[in-house]
DNA sequence: GCTAGCTTGTTTGGGATCAAATAAAATGGA
DNA sequence: TCCATTTTATTTGATCCCAAACAAGCTAGC
């Protein structure tokens, strides 16, 4: 066995014979195994095709995409958009700011909150990188035929659907009261 | 505009008016940005759900998953596996170890490698946990039928599949001699 | 006004992440 | 037997990432 790359049926006979024993939704299970590992393998080609010669990781990419988009937005919109929390936005932001293709704003009426655009050097290289990535987006689903891409691509809003509607619902149903253990990492109290 | 989600409808109006002057290849283009998305929100769930009251990160268990369905193993092949880097098996390792979740052995006949395996208290919170954790696959797959599931997950694996056989290859093409500019991090020469 | 409570963005702490550099061990050819 | 090459795992440095704590500002109710 060693020295060898696992197939996908030594894998599942593997699993079938360790979780003999316990009942399980086996296709549920192959489809969250399967959207991780695409979802690694895609984002790893994307960044050392398209991104790394402009310098942008898949996030920092990600975060200026929202803002070409949807022009100026408020900082929890973006996070939200990006699928990151805010503090991480905070961090990617400033990154980008400090490289000049984004720019930051205070809302003119509530002085919590914070605008973000997109400077014109920034549109400048989305103009020219956009294309590229697009190329590779094509590449990655060269298997898939346009129709299969869209099957897909809704069958993954259904989860997406799925978790924001029903998500914290079923986390707090879960705890059942108990509370939650604090995170192992993350800013504690100071005493 | 402010002060609301987005739907998808308004998302995707934005970007016509935005990328109305380019080609593009919509469908993947839609399909690669869901996946993300997915696996974001996927395991999120998940590790708020069936993870923290073990406190295992994402990774920690995918890692303790593999070991548990194939025995020992060599690094590289839970690296490949787990789809994480060599580099960063070698933390997630030791964190695993130093909860006594995974025992790490020397190769009995090369001084190179090592072999990783789950110790009975990894494998014991492993049969806790998976019936648990496999109840979150099924939930987050909820508007799913089985065969859709699968469908999808077969989908992925034709995109894992693509990258596997030709990702290299089509990187190399792209830079066409030219040799890639380095990670922004990463360790530098000494001088 | 004042102030308690809410809503923002930022900071913090611990970990995860990658790729390149490095160390250590095996291998092969002279 | 050497020693250069190859093949391993680990270390390193910069960045990403989250959640919880925090700070700053807004808003009701008095």
């Amino acid at each position: 066995m060693s020295g060898r790359r696992r197939s996908i049926a030594e894998t599942e006979q593997a699993v079938q014979e360790r979780l003999g024993g316990f009942e399980l939704q086996r296709e549920q299970m192959a489809a969250v195994a399967n959207i991780h590992r695409a979802a690694a393998a895609v984002r790893q080609h994307l960044e050392n095709s398209a991104l790394r010669p402009h310098d942008l990781t898949w996030t920092g990419f990600v975060v200026l995409w929202v803002l070409w988009i949807w022009g100026e937005a408020e900082t929890w919109s973006v996070a939200e958009e990006a699928g990151i929390s805010k503090g991480t936005l905070t961090g990617i932001a400033r990154t980008l700011e400090s490289r000049h293709l984004v720019a930051r704003a205070p809302h003119p009426e509530d002085g919590r909150r914070v605008l973000l655009s997109i400077t014109p050097e920034g549109e400048e290289l989305m103009e020219r990188l956009f294309p590229a990535f697009n190329a590779e987006e094509a590449f990655v689903a060269t298997p898939l035929s346009a129709e299969e891409c869209l099957r897909l691509a809704n069958g993954l809003r259904a989860i997406v659907a799925q978790l924001e509607e029903h998500g914290e619902e079923r986390r707090r149903q879960l705890l059942d009261g108990r509370d939650l253990a604090p995170r192992r990492s993350g800013r504690r109290s100071r005493p």
